[in-house]
DNA sequence: GGCTATACTGAATCCAATT
DNA sequence: AAATTGGATTCAGTATAGC
């Protein structure tokens, strides 16, 4: 029978051939401490967000959101989230290469505290990355903003350490021949890809989708290198590093978590060689909010609106939505309305005046996408 | 002759009559420390993130650091600038209003300590938003990724404070209907928007788009409110501001953009007040109880109330109850009670028959607003 | 089998007025 | 002031059930 799986490993200190491509169960400031110094060329870390959630959140159809209260997730204050911090980014930082990089992926609750506690430590940002997600959940009562994205920081061990590891040209080129950007697109982990229990229910409530780890191994790592993952869960990173020649080592605290890990990265087969090449993300596809074509100037508050046939008008308001007398809402809803219709494409329906003849909407529209889609020369 | 611009003002304090629509000349926190107490509605901060405090050169980003002590130097350097954050923030948390809320930009040399300061001085974030840049500066290196956004941090007074103004409908409206995210894409300030010296180079370094702006005072202001920005420089923020009926405060150390700032306030034509009216709810609907239908006729007392598939009936009572059996309570408390929820919206949930169709009533409840509107005028 | 309708879900700091 | 009550609020998907 073949050896498939990671195995723990519980000797102290790990003797340097050991330690490679297993899950050490344990806490990850102490875990870490048992690493050699300088021994690893990435970091990637996803740690506790301090969510400081208050009661239940109820969606409009009455169902009540599975919110992330577990124990993991809660400090006393923003003093001892900070103190958990440093503590691991200091030992994190200890194990890294001179020329490794680390990781680290949080929401605003808790980003930018280890924003800066990794600026104060010494680390150097080189980038800041936004994962734009597809399908975020909504904002259930409306009182802010869809929190659509998450952030990553990704930062070199030093000011001065200059030649660590960025795929420049492999990234270019997966990406239609220009350079990669600070933000990147993807759908959060759902579907097949998110692991079940035997009662079909989520063994994780915040595992990483692939794609976003694969992303972030192809640009920053080389086939060998070896990547530490402090906040393994249920082993993204490891299945991810195993598929794409990496090496890797997971520190989990919950048994759970370990065991589940175990077994998904004993089923990952790595990819030969030759196709270690990256899948391209999903191209952005602009949304254009009939709001940008008022705050670009391309129509103005104001301004009449009018059907092919000049039949019905409509006005256009600074905050983006259309009026026929005090009647105001989307294009779309009062396109449907002034008709007595239930649905219509307010893009195509409605045009502005310019001169004698009519204008749909839409041409703007496709103006305004062409703009965003023109990149600046340099 | 017409006045037609700010106007600086230098005596101390303000008069409660002088302050709005004025820059005023000098630091930001001596600044505010002369405005009255909460007396503004919304900050908009887009605060430097290389400057001079106390003679000391700022340096939190790669400029030269010496070789012997630069763990040192950085630490002292995110000191001062931390401290400087900090002076800033505390003076804006006082002239802030209870629920008003601020707005700070910035990249990843500073957001993350901006973040974490004004987390630490009771603010309460509501959203980071991300603004996407259609058109950066590519990474000349090739050594990162394009750094093709800059952060928004969107905070309330305090954690407590839920009334803060967030234009939720009109948002939505805006953007086809669907809720409005937090990842924003607008171009960089280029072409005619830029503002020029006469030898032709960009009069400010860092002039936000317009678009930007007003995106960020069509969701968190009211036509009216006051906007404070401290680090006002060519005064993108007063323009939006003026032209979409807000009021304004600017801050400006130095006279040569305050100068710039003035003439292109003067200029700028404020929209007409029918343009700037914002889409409102259900939420900003005066509340007409279920008892004045019944009083008004408009449902007779033991009228049955069925739900949309006919399987839940109650009975109107004359005091505005309805009934199952001897179970009375509000509209809502019997529909949670029938359906086994804990929540119930009554107004949607229950219909009377016309015929053989079923009316919600809801359609009921707007025919009473709109009587009561009439009977108003009446 | 294939199509349609319904149910369920995701790192969430998610109410406001009245008694 | 704390507790109660009225009643407003969701997007992109996957999974399952029904026909």
């Amino acid at each position: 029978m073949k050896r498939s799986g990671p195995v723990l490993v519980h000797s102290q200190p790990f003797p340097e051939i050991d330690w490679r491509n297993q899950i050490l169960q344990g806490h990850c400031v102490t875990e870490m401490e048992r690493l050699p110094a300088e021994s690893v060329d990435v970091i990637f870390a996803d740690p506790p967000y301090n969510l400081q959630l208050g009661g239940d959140l109820m969606r409009p159809d009455h169902s009540k959101v599975d919110a992330v209260d577990d124990a993991w997730d809660q400090f006393e204050s923003f003093q001892a989230y900070d103190a958990f911090t440093r503590a691991w980014l200091l030992a994190a930082r200890r194990v890294l290469k001179p020329n490794g990089t680390l990781w680290v992926i949080g929401s605003y609750h808790n980003i930018f505290r280890v924003g800066a506690s990794l600026q104060d430590l010494g680390y150097w940002i080189l980038n800041d990355i936004v994962w734009r997600k597809t399908n975020p959940m909504p904002n259930f009562r409306g009182k802010r903003f869809q929190n659509a994205h998450e952030t990553l920081i990704w930062a070199s061990r030093d000011a001065k350490a200059k030649s660590y590891t960025f795929n420049y040209e492999a990234l270019k080129a997966s990406n239609d021949d220009v350079q990669m950007r600070s933000d990147w697109l993807f759908p959060i982990c759902s579907g097949g890809e998110r692991l079940k229990n035997e009662d079909g229910a989520k063994a994780h409530p915040t595992q990483k989708p692939e794609a976003l780890l694969a992303r972030i191994l192809l640009a920053s790592t080389k086939p060998g290198d070896v990547v530490l993952d402090p906040f393994f869960g249920t082993g993204t990173t490891g299945a991810v590093a195993k598929r794409l020649g990496r090496d890797f080592v997971g520190i989990e605290r919950e048994e759970e978590y370990v065991k589940i890990a175990q077994q998904r990265i004993a089923d990952v087969e790595p990819l030969d060689d030759d196709d270690l090449k990256m899948a391209a993300g999903k191209r952005a596809e602009p949304r254009v909010p009939f709001a940008s074509l008022v705050e670009a100037g391309l129509v103005t508050p104001g301004t009449e609106l009018t059907d092919s046939k000049r039949r019905y008008r409509a006005r256009v308001r600074a905050d983006g939505t259309i009026a026929v007398g005090d009647d105001a809402a989307s294009i779309h809803r009062i396109g449907a309305r002034v008709q007595g219709l239930d649905a219509c494409n307010g893009w195509t329906f409605w045009h502005v005046k310019e001169g004698k003849n009519l204008t749909p909407i839409d041409e703007l529209r496709q103006l305004a996408r062409q703009r965003m889609a023109t990149a600046a020369i340099a």
